[in-house]
DNA sequence: CCCTTCACG
DNA sequence: ACGTACGTGAAGGGT
């Protein structure tokens, strides 16, 4: 299927995708051996900090509503919200057992009553507590190091993280920050962040050979913008930061295979607005569009989809009577040579790296860089401090240079004494 | 054991 | 008329 690629733009390193699981494994086996360090003491405060607010947001609930309930039994709130407080409006989303109480509903009915505000902050809170704050501080070893346990078992050729999952540490917000800057370079070393720009856009383009994409990266343009002012039709001086962010959206909505309703509940806009956008964004990709219906072709045809390195993903319903299903299924097709490449080449930039790294250690085994995270597009090296400018250049070396796409590949590196510092 | 929710990319 | 964005893992509730 991507065999005029190969001839064309893409040199790849003649490596099979089941090669380079095998090869990557023993990389992951090493990195949940090294461990990142967290600051215990940090963690404890922190969840000390947020439990009294959660204290305070408990007691304003019960009072809002008039009855003490479980405030985290999504059928208690839901019988206090809708039933109770009659608080439910037209267009929201419903479960198998009655409406949904999930956030993006809840925004909904944001104004209509008090409690729904203290309901947000004290599920966030909670989560963040009962996720992350209470229990990852129980789980160190001697040296307040985590391990986790990497698989390789996904549909997509994704890599996974269990027990404890350290490709979910928040970051968003001020309290996000915090949490990642608990974790922490041991003494003597920074850790190093390495992310990737934009690697499935720049896979996509690549995939479809999409004319307008791959000038824009060609060119080190801001891709978003771009799009922005071909979707709205302006010059790209024109751009608001309100455009650029319903472009952003239509750009990774389309790797999704996402649908005018869709683009339109996330971002809150009109449909007919929605399918504007997304109409003019296929009349100036027709690559992206050709892609697109190329690879649900394919599927209706002979049952799979594959990433550039051969991995095949089977859809063995994309043929079904059920429209939701063979719809899914499409959505899957689209979606998984994108995402699988994507997580290939960081794969491949890890083989590579992990082999440099085992000659710096051979001359220094005391003193030497170490592979810690893997988190689909980025990778936290540990290094000691009078190498991390070195290492750090090794990283975005190898990242960059493992695969020659039709677009220059980019990785972001940053240096820091915790993980938000380093990003 | 399934459901809902939500953290990340 | 239908359903509606991909891929994960963890926690808590309810049966």
């Amino acid at each position: 299927m991507w065999s005029h690629l190969k001839q064309k733009s893409i040199i790849l390193p003649s490596i099979t995708s089941e090669e380079i699981n095998k090869q990557v494994d023993p990389v992951l086996r090493k990195m949940e051996k090294n461990g990142i360090k967290i600051d215990v003491t940090v963690f404890g405060n922190l969840a000390n900090k947020l439990e009294s607010r959660l204290v305070e947001l408990e007691k304003n609930i019960y009072q809002l509503s008039g009855e003490e309930f479980n405030i985290n039994s999504p059928s208690q709130l839901a019988d206090v919200l809708f039933r109770k407080l009659k608080l439910s409006v037209n267009g929201m989303k419903k479960t198998k057992t009655g409406i949904s109480t999930a956030a993006s509903e809840l925004l909904k009915i944001f104004d209509s009553h008090p409690v729904i505000a203290n309901i947000l902050e004290y599920r966030e809170l909670n989560k963040l507590v009962c996720t992350y704050l209470k229990p990852l501080p129980l789980l160190v070893d001697e040296n307040s190091r985590l391990h986790t346990t990497y698989g390789q078992d996904t549909t997509t050729g994704r890599i996974t993280s269990n027990e404890p999952n350290l490709q979910n540490i928040p970051i968003k917000g001020e309290l996000g920050k915090k949490i990642r800057k608990a974790f922490v370079a041991s003494p003597g070393t920074k850790l190093i962040s390495a992310d990737y720009s934009q690697i499935e856009l720049r896979v996509v383009a690549c995939l479809a050979e999409d004319k307008s994409m791959i000038e824009a990266f060609k060119n080190n343009e801001d891709v978003h913008t771009k799009t922005a002012a071909e979707i709205f039709h302006i010059q790209p001086e024109k751009v608001t930061p309100d455009h650029r962010r319903i472009a952003k959206s239509v750009n990774f909505g389309i790797v999704y295979g996402q649908s005018a309703y869709g683009l339109s509940q996330a971002l809150k806009i009109d449909q007919s607005d929605a399918a504007k956008y997304i109409s003019n964004y296929f009349d100036t990709h027709k690559g992206i569009k050709e892609y697109v219906n190329q690879m649900i072709k394919k599927a209706h045809e002979v049952g799979f989809v594959e990433t550039l390195f051969g991995y095949k993903r089977y859809l063995p319903n994309i043929n079904s009577h059920m429209r939701s299903i063979s719809d899914s299924e499409e959505r899957m097709a689209i979606n998984t040579p994108v995402q699988g490449t994507a997580a290939e080449i960081l794969k491949l930039a890890m083989i590579e790296l992990d082999k440099k790294l085992v000659i710096m250690e051979t001359d220094n085994p005391e003193n030497c860089p170490r592979m810690l995270l893997t988190v689909h597009d980025e990778l936290v090296v540990e290094a000691p401090l009078d190498q991390a400018d070195k290492v750090a250049k090794l990283i975005k070396e190898t990242m960059e240079s493992v695969i020659k796409l039709c677009v220059p590949i980019v990785a972001e590196v940053g240096i820091g004494s915790n993980w938000s510092e380093a990003k």
